[in-house]
DNA sequence: AATCACCTCCAAAGCGCTTTGGACATTCGT
DNA sequence: ACGAATGTCCAAAGCGCTTTGGAGGTGATT
């Protein structure tokens, strides 16, 4: 059943119809009635793609899986971030389309949002430095987003990004206040641009008290939880081991918190530990009012919602100059950390 | 620059420059090349919807994004599950139009859906006991499958699933022939239909051997460390504690693993775990050769994989019977589970 | 009684593509 | 040399919706 098979049924003109299930005043309180019964009666569904060719809006946003097909992971923040995304959007009857990224045919990254209309804009996650997709997507002309940014084309699109470095800063120098001197860094892989400033505000915290780095100390992959155990294990066995650990994600925090366990070391006691939490639903740090780690949080749900709203202003006016959110952290203190051990 | 413009810079019909470009055999090589080259010089980028409407192939299938509004949490297993469908999608040129499913506008939940002709099929995830998205879907009439099924009506419409049932009742046997007589089970909540199945499982298997089940030694929850950490806490509290644990995903594991450390018990020597595993990619059960866990194992992204390549031939082929497919998990012994201690 | 504004509705022109049903040359078999 | 087969291209009809630019009728205003 089509609007014209519907108009038909009604008698009416197929411009009436549209208008009155579309909510436009120049149409009969009466006839409305009478259409919205027939439409509900017939089960009546307009095509969403007639409907978009006629309008030219696609009512629908891209979103590319952060996917390196090298190693084959997917980001374990995107579900979080992808509900809050759809949350935003779909209060605005906007649906998401996905797409997978896979590094090697690079060209052909955005297929289906090069051909054109199935989109009004698009997300994109995960920056890696020098991320040459930003300038794909600046060439396609189509409004976007990026969640992250690349650290040296900050001005010239729209991101929304949470203040990485200052959060890594906070957590250090929060260490730093508790006496600890020897602190060691399990940063995420560093062809993540986040990685970046995360250790440059690790480093900027030591630096302003005139310590100094030692790289036995810091380390960067894949954030896992055996990457945090094996890290942790190995460092603990150094002639002089570190006394807190700052990682990167609480999986990565869970591994070391198992390390210092097996070395029959107490967590908060005589290893401190704190990490960023980026508020995954299904891996809730304790609770509000118990944490279970000291943690730099900002929960990457919010994120999701922030870049679909950025998104949608962006779509409504695309001539916005680019259009900047940076989110603080909060440092919430848990049981995890505590003063530097007395030699 | 559309087909048409396209068509008028060449001197040529838009049906030769249609066919052209989409390699129809009635074009003479040296015309489409000349087309090609054209469409490529002016970025030319045929509109989706356009070809859509023209062709009735949305070249998209829906995904719902499992999550009920009360308990504001994102199933972990999504991501990896929907990076599997992708990737087989992606092969064949179809994308992922993702919406949200909230309870309460259940008649809304698949608004986008609704409009017709925006996708042309639909995956359904993790469907709860008793889930009546399954009819709406029926009476859509669109093309779906379903990542796990609703016991009741198996055979109505087409699905994918792991044999939940069989794969608890290995692990149970698994322990019960290491000795263990006293398993906890740590169980997904029981809303979600494949939780029923797998307490069947454990439960046959106890029953088999003709032990009974103490109700205070099982439990259900959201699959978080934190709850796996709080139960066996309180479980081996008891006076007659367990030995075994039998969990429902790695992030309990996990959390009844700290458990039992902070107890000061030593895992897989004085009390057992095992715990199924949905291979999710940011949280690996150690490696291959050196599991953590003894596992279930039943990667979900080979279920995307599966889900998608049904829905796929559901698409070319309408009228094909409902057609499942149940996969067997396999069970990796490692070091978690060893032989009951002797009292 | 004529004018005006307003309300309610409609015909038809797109939106940009695919595809049907030929048209017109050119080449082939005999 | 003639009809048939083949190769190459085209005009135009959809696909199902929105939206423009009126048309016709009603009641209020002058």
């Amino acid at each position: 059943m089509n609007l014209k098979d519907l108009a038909a049924s009604l008698g009416l003109s197929q411009t009436t119809v549209s208008r009155a299930l579309n909510g436009y005043p120049e149409v009969s309180e009466a006839t409305r009635k009478r259409v919205a019964e027939a439409a509900r009666r017939h089960g009546y569904r307009p095509d969403s793609r007639a409907r978009s060719l006629a309008t030219g809006r696609a009512m629908a946003v891209g979103l590319v899986l952060p996917m390196t097909a090298k190693q084959e992971i997917v980001n374990p923040v995107f579900s979080d971030f992808v509900a809050g995304a759809a949350e935003t959007l779909a209060v605005h009857g906007y649906d998401i389309v996905l797409s997978l990224a896979t590094e090697e045919e690079e060209t052909n990254v955005y297929r289906s949002m090069l051909s054109k209309g199935r989109v009004d804009g698009m997300i994109m996650q995960a920056p890696l430095t020098g991320d040459r997709r930003i300038q794909l997507l600046k060439d396609l002309g189509m409004p976007f987003v990026v969640h992250g940014r690349v650290s040296d084309h900050d001005d010239e699109y729209c991101w929304m990004d949470m203040d990485n470095r200052h959060a890594f800063q906070e957590a250090t120098e929060h260490l730093l206040d508790l006496g600890h001197s020897r602190i060691a860094l399990l940063n995420g892989i560093e062809a993540m641009d986040f990685a970046h400033r995360r250790r440059d505000g690790f480093l900027d915290a030591l630096s302003e008290r005139g310590l100094s780095v030692d790289p036995e100390i810091m380390d960067s992959a894949v954030m896992t939880e055996q990457y945090g155990y094996g890290a942790a294990l190995r460092m603990l066995a150094l002639p002089v081991p570190p006394t807190a650990f700052l990682t990167s994600s609480l999986l990565v925090a869970m591994g070391v918190q198992r390390a210092i366990q097996a070395k029959g070391l107490r967590i908060g006691l005589d290893v401190s530990v704190v990490t960023h939490d980026d508020g995954l639903s299904y891996l809730p740090n304790g609770s509000a009012d118990a944490p279970i780690f000291t943690a730099t949080r900002s929960p990457v749900r919010e994120h999701g919602n922030i870049c679909a709203e950025t998104l949608l202003k962006l779509i409504d006016t695309p001539k916005t100059p680019p259009y900047h959110t940076k989110l603080k952290a909060t440092l919430t203190i848990g049981p995890s950390s505590g003063p530097a051990p007395s030699v």
